[in-house]
DNA sequence: AAGATAAGTGAGCGAGCGCTCATTTAAAAA
DNA sequence: TTTTTAAATGAGCGCTCGCTCACTTATCTT
């Protein structure tokens, strides 16, 4: 029998990527991104049931990849401040890297596609993530509190100046960018927070 | 001449909010949204151009809406805790009582129909909301620094809370709901970040 | 009451949507 | 080499999309 070609999955795997992160969520579609990426549309639905699906099942592989990437060097007995930015780091460095991955995840994080992906990244993450923060709160580096409360302002931050790079947004009168001086200055306040 | 029905365009207005915060901005359109109103297609296109001017238009008024209500009883000259508690209050009783419109907003926010709302928010935070910071900075409760890592510090730790709460996600076991004690201990950490 | 004007309509245009099917193509198994 | 199998195709289905237009309706001015 004939082989599936790995290598026209991946180019429309990537391209779907490509439209959702340029063009919106809104914006895409199965004939064009068949037309873009020079199949037919058929074939896309040898490989994926539905639209749904092919977008559920490429989120979820491009957030474990990001998941992967944030925790990459990352150990959950790491001493607190060390660990986080490590995260910190790994984040920012695969936004930079990744600017598209970056957009495209971000489109669908607040779509009604969110659901699926949020389990399975949630899932690796509270493995893997999960353990550190209660270390730290065991050897009494930061208070204990709700996951929630920890994420927010651990995390939401750095998120924040992710985003604010993205969109070369200007609170300020210039282009905003995120440079490693202003990302341990903003780290430097969540420590302060955190830390007893 | 004939008198504009305000109560219809009212009505097309909340209805476009209702189907793009229920079920995404993928999945909005001017036909479904007449058939839902009960008017005729073109009814719409006689108040607005076309569905892109559409969602910018009503994505700024109800950005507005927001803003407002984040102002309330906030003055730029109020002393920095107790200004950033007011708005943060504000923030989170608009999306308690308004859960609809935060999540339209949210829907917006990482569209591609963001950029129009962001320019009038932006605007209109500045104005109102930046003197207060420089007044902060000024009086030396907190440090000088980027406007940017001021508001992912100051604001996206609530910001993260309020979707959480949204979601109604767990990275904990159960469902997590933004309570008052919940938000006064985030706001203790953000402000122990910030102030000097 | 008549005329003027803009609000409001319903049918439907062309285009593009998600998706399918009869068919062809290529590579493994025989 | 022939057979078998699944990959791959392209035309096109039924439908909905954004949007328009010839027309009717309601309310103002005169």
């Amino acid at each position: 029998m004939r082989p599936r070609d790995e290598s026209k999955i991946s180019a429309i795997n990537e391209k779907a990527i490509e439209m959702i992160a340029d063009e919106g969520l809104e914006n895409f579609g199965i004939n064009k991104l068949a037309r873009a990426v020079g199949v037919s549309p058929a074939t896309i639905y040898i490989y994926y049931p539905d639209k749904d699906e092919l977008i559920n099942q490429i989120s979820i592989s491009e957030g474990l990849k990001m998941c992967s990437a944030v925790l990459d060097g990352f150990d959950e007995n790491m001493n607190f401040e060390e660990g986080l930015w490590i995260q910190w780091q790994n984040r920012a460095s695969y936004a930079m890297a990744n600017q598209r991955g970056t957009r495209f995840f971000d489109q669908l994080r607040h779509s009604t596609y969110k659901e699926r992906m949020q389990e399975a990244i949630g899932e690796e993450m509270k493995k893997k993530a999960g353990g550190f923060v209660k270390n730290a709160i065991k050897r009494g580096e930061i208070n204990d509190m709700p996951m929630e409360v920890y994420w927010s302002v651990a995390f939401a931050p750095l998120y924040s100046l992710v985003k604010f790079n993205e969109d070369g947004y200007s609170l300020g009168g210039r282009k905003f960018k995120l440079t490693q001086k202003i990302m341990k200055e903003t780290f430097s306040y969540v420590i302060k927070a955190l830390k007893k």
